[in-house]
DNA sequence: GCCTGGTTGATTGTTGACAATCGACTAGTG
DNA sequence: CACTAGTCGATTGTCAACAATCAACCAGGC
C-alpha cells in the first residue's frame, strides 16, 4: 500500500501490471465467461503469438490460472482449461458453504454503521433487479450482495479464498448452463441473512449463510450430474504430426 | 491418474518432476523449517547460482510459492519470504477453524470402518508421543492425526487448502518461537474429537474440531502480538549501487 | 539543512533459441 | 487382424541474453 494524504487517496494512479498478470486477466476473463470452455486446449505457441507476447510470458500466465483451478497441466504435454465434474461441484459448494458462514459470521461481529447502510443498499439492488426481471442484472446483483458481506469481515485470506472459489462456480453454471432459481426465492433467502448481519446476530447469520450455500449447491449439484450423463465423454486428441 | 493392475499399484514408480517443481519443493521446506526467516530477501540470480538452475527456472518457483503464501512479491524490486503479523495469525486460525470444523463433519459422515483404524492409530500415536515428552515427535503426531481427519473427509480442494493454512501456520510458530500447550492438554482435546468422528457423530465432531482450532490460535495470536510489539522493525535496505 | 532533480548499479521483467518429452503414426511380425 | 517397436513432429521445459524499472546516492539550489 502506497502512503499518501487522504485528498489525494487512491485516484489517477495509472495501471502499470507486468506483461504476464495482465494476460493471465485476460485468459480469466474468457475462461470464467465461458468463451474459453472447460476442455479446450490451450497450446503457448499459439496464445503468444495472437496476443503478441513471449512464449515465457504467456507460460507464466498460465501457471497462474493453474494456481487458481482454471487451467489444468499435464507436463511436457498440455494446457487444458479445467473440466468441473460433479464432484467438483459438490466440493466447491461445500466449502463456499463453510467459508461464507465464517464470512457472515465475521460480518455481523465487525459490522459497522456506514457498512450497514452499503450492505442494505446492495440488497435493495437485488431486489430491484429481481423485479426487473433482468437475469444478468440479478446475478450481477447477487454477487456484489456476497461480496459486501466477505468485504464487512475484513479477512483478507478469506476473501482471496472466496473469490477464487466464485470464478471455478461461474465456470461452472457457464459450461452447465444451469438455471438460477426462480428471483422470488432468491430475495427471500437473502433478506433475513441480510437482517442477521445488520442487527449483529452472528451465530444466526452463520447458520442462514450455510443453510443457503447447501441447498444451492444442492440444486447445481444435481444439475451437473444429469448433465455429466447424457453428454457422452469426447477426447480432443493431440495433433501429433501430420501426413507425410 | 494411471490406470495400473492392482498388484503393481503405485510402486516403484521414480520421480520425475520439472526443476521449477524441485526448486519450489526446496525452498518451501527451507522457509516452513525457518532456516529461510520471515522478512529474507530472495534474490533470483543468488538462489540460481547456489542451486546450478537459470533464472527463469528459479522465478517460476517463487512464483509457486508466492501462491502458496509463503513468499511475497514486489514488482521489479524484491522477493521477500512473507512475515506474518498478529492479524495474519488471526486470519489462519479463523479459516483454520471453519476448513476443521468442515473436514470433521464430512469426515464422520463419510467414514469407513478400514479409516476408523487409521484413525484410532494415529491418535494412540498421539498419546505416545505425548507420554515420551519428546516435542518435535508431538507436534508431528499432532500434524498426522489432523492430515488423517483431512483424508478421511475426502474433499480435494479442502485438502490443499487445509494443507497450504498449515504451511503457514508452521512459518508463524517457528518465527515466533511459540510454546505448544502441554502435552497433557492436547490428548484431553483430541480424544473427543476423535471418538466423535469414530462414532459418526458430525454435529458433535465439527463443534469440537471448531473449538479446538480457535482456542489454540487464540494462544498464537496472543503469543505473536506479545513478539511483535518487543521486536524493532527493521528494514534491510536494497542493496543499491556500491561506492563510486 | 532540506528539497529537487539527475545518475547509476542492482534487480526484476521479457524475449528468442535450444533441449527434453510425449503421443500419433507407421511398418513390420506373427 | 492384433500386437509391438520405432520414428517423427508438435508441444512443453530450460536456458542465457537483453530491456525496463527501481531505490540509493550525489550534486546543486534555496
Amino acid at each position: 500500500m502506497r502512503e499518501s494524504p487522504p485528498e489525494f487517496s487512491n485516484e489517477l494512479t495509472i495501471e502499470k501490471r507486468p506483461l504476464d498478470k495482465q494476460a493471465a486477466d485476460l485468459l480469466r476473463q474468457r475462461i470464467v465467461t465461458g468463451a474459453f470452455a472447460p476442455g479446450l486446449r490451450l497450446v503457448e505457441s499459439q496464445l503468444s503469438e495472437k496476443m503478441s507476447l513471449s512464449r515465457g510470458t504467456i507460460r507464466s500466465a498460465l501457471n497462474d490460472l493453474t494456481h487458481e483451478g482454471l487451467v489444468t497441466q499435464t507436463a511436457y504435454t498440455k494446457w487444458v482449461v479445467t473440466e468441473l465434474s460433479a464432484v467438483d461441484a459438490w466440493e466447491l459448494f461445500t466449502l463456499r458453504s463453510a467459508l461464507e458462514g465464517l464470512a457472515a459470521r465475521l460480518a455481523a461481529e465487525r459490522i459497522r454503521s456506514a457498512e450497514g447502510d452499503l450492505l442494505w443498499k446492495a440488497f435493495e439492488q437485488l431486489e430491484s433487479a429481481s423485479r426487473s426481471g433482468d437475469w444478468s442484472r440479478l446475478t450481477d446483483a447477487d454477487f456484489v450482495l456476497h461480496k459486501t458481506i466477505v468485504e464487512i469481515a475484513r479477512h483478507g485470506r478469506l476473501a482471496r479464498q472466496y473469490r477464487l472459489l466464485g470464478q471455478q462456480i461461474r465456470m461452472l453454471i457457464g459450461s452447465s448452463n444451469a438455471l438460477v432459481p426462480t428471483t422470488r426465492e432468491v430475495v427471500a433467502q437473502h433478506r433475513p441473512l441480510v437482517e442477521a448481519i445488520a442487527a449483529g446476530q452472528a451465530a444466526r447469520a452463520e447458520k442462514l449463510a450455510r443453510a443457503h450455500n447447501l441447498e444451492e449447491g444442492k440444486i447445481l449439484v444435481a444439475h451437473v450430474e444429469r448433465a455429466s450423463e447424457s453428454r457422452t465423454p469426447r477426447k480432443s486428441p493431440r495433433p501429433g504430426r501430420k501426413t507425410r
